[in-house]
DNA sequence: GTGGTCTAGACCACA
DNA sequence: GTGGTCTAGACCACT
C-alpha cells in the first residue's frame, strides 16, 4: 500500500491520506485486520506534520474504517455502512460533478462508463 | 431559476452558488443565452457579499458556462466541453467517492443506480 | 470596411471599433481621405451607444488616424506618425504578451512566424 | 526578482504583477520551483492590498505558471503550454498592436526588429 | 444601470 | 506561519 502526497494539490493532505486509504481498502489493498503505519512513520516517511497524520487516521475512525489497538496502532476494520445519512451525502457529493460532466456535452452512457470504470478496479481487487 | 444558500455548510457559498448554476444547465433550468441575475442583486437576494458572487461567476466565466455581456451582465454560454482534461479530473473526482461508497459495502449496481438517478433528472430536463 | 463587434469580449467596445479602424487602415481597406460611416450611423447599426462610437472616432482623431471634416464627417487622414514616444509605448505593449508566449515554450522562430504573418496580410493590402 | 509597481498605470496592478512575473519566468530570474513571496508578504512591501496580489497569484495559477504548494505558498511551476487557444489569443492580441506600428508607416523589418530584441532578452537569461 | 478594481479589515483551515 | 473565504465599503470605466 503506497501513498503519494501531492503538496501542490488543493485537496488537505490529510483529506488525501483519509482517501487514499479508503482506495486501498476499495481496491482490496487494506484488509480487516492489516496494520497502518504509525502516525509517526507516515508522518516522517512524507515530511510531514504529525498532526497532519492523526487528523486522517481519527476521521476514518470516526467514519468506522479503522479502529485503535492498544498494541498494533491503527487497524482497518470495516464497520463503515452505507446508511441512509451516508446514501443522502452520496447524492449531494456526486450532484455537482455529474451535473458539470453532463453540461459540457457527456452523455448519461459516457458518464456512466468511466463510474463503472473505476468501480470495476475495486471489483477486481476483492 | 432559484439558488438556495446553506450558510452552515462547510461548502464555501461561492462554490454553491457556483455547483447550483451548473446543476441549472445540467437541467434545463438555464438555457444558452438566459441573462443572470446580475452580481449585486443577487448579493442583495442572499445578503451576502457581491464579491463572493462576483468568484462564482468568474470561475464559471473561466470554465465556459458564463460570459459576460457588456450590456446584459453575466450571460449562459455553453462553451465549456469535456476534453481530455476534464476527463482526467472527472475522475480524480469520483475516485475517493466512489471508493468510499464502495468500502462500505455498497455493490456496483447500487452505486451506478443512484448515478442513473441523478443523470435521469439531467436528461428529462433538456 | 466592415466591423465587427464582439458583446462578449473583454475589449471595450469603443475599443474594439478603434482597433478595427486601424486594422482597416492598415490592411488597405481604409485609405487616406475616405469617409467613415457617421456616428449615428454606426451606432444604430450595432446597436450601440452614440458615446461609444464618438469615443473610438475622438480616440483616432487625436492620434492622427482621423480628421473631421465640415460636411463629411469623419475621414482618415493618416498623420499618425511612429515616434519615439510610440516606440517606447510598442515596447511596452509587446513584452508582457511576447514574454507570455516565451514562457509557455514557444521559440524565438515561431514568434516571429506569427508577427510575420500578420505583417504580411498588411503588406499585402497596400 | 524586483516587482515594480505603477501605481499612475492605467494598468491594474494585478495586471502589472501578473505581468512582470511572466517576464521574470521569461528572462529566466525565476525558475521551477522557486518560492515567491507570500501573498501578505508581497502587499506589505508595496502598499497594496492582499486582495491585489493574490487575485495576480491566482490568474498565473489558473494560467499554470504557479501552483500552490501546501507549505511554501505560491512556487514557479511551468505547466503553461502554447496550443492552439494560446495561439489564437496571441494573434488577437498582436494584431491591433501591429497593425498600428503599420499603419504609423513602421516597416515590417522596423517592427520585427523590436520584437527580436526583446525576444533576444529572453534567450539570454536562460 | 452594469461589471472591474481596490481597500481595510476579519475569521478560518491547514501544516 | 501560509493561503482561503467573506464582509463592507469605495471609486472607476463602460454603455
Amino acid at each position: 500500500m503506497l501513498l503519494r502526497i501531492e503538496f501542490e494539490s488543493d485537496i488537505p493532505i490529510y483529506m488525501q491520506i483519509k482517501n487514499q486509504i479508503i482506495e486501498g481498502i476499495a481496491l482490496g489493498m487494506l484488509k480487516e485486520g492489516d496494520e497502518l503505519p504509525s502516525i509517526r512513520q507516515l508522518a516522517s516517511d512524507f515530511g510531514i506534520n504529525l498532526h497532519t497524520v492523526k487528523k486522517a487516521y481519527d476521521i476514518l475512525k470516526d467514519e468506522g474504517f479503522l479502529s485503535v489497538h492498544r498494541r498494533k496502532g491503527y487497524v482497518v476494520t470495516k464497520n463503515a455502512s452505507a446508511d441512509d445519512n451516508f446514501i443522502e451525502e452520496l447524492k449531494k457529493d456526486l450532484q455537482p460533478i455529474l451535473a458539470n460532466a453532463f453540461s459540457r456535452g457527456m452523455t448519461e452512457d459516457e458518464i456512466l462508463k468511466i463510474c463503472r470504470e473505476i468501480l470495476e478496479q475495486f471489483k477486481n481487487g476483492m
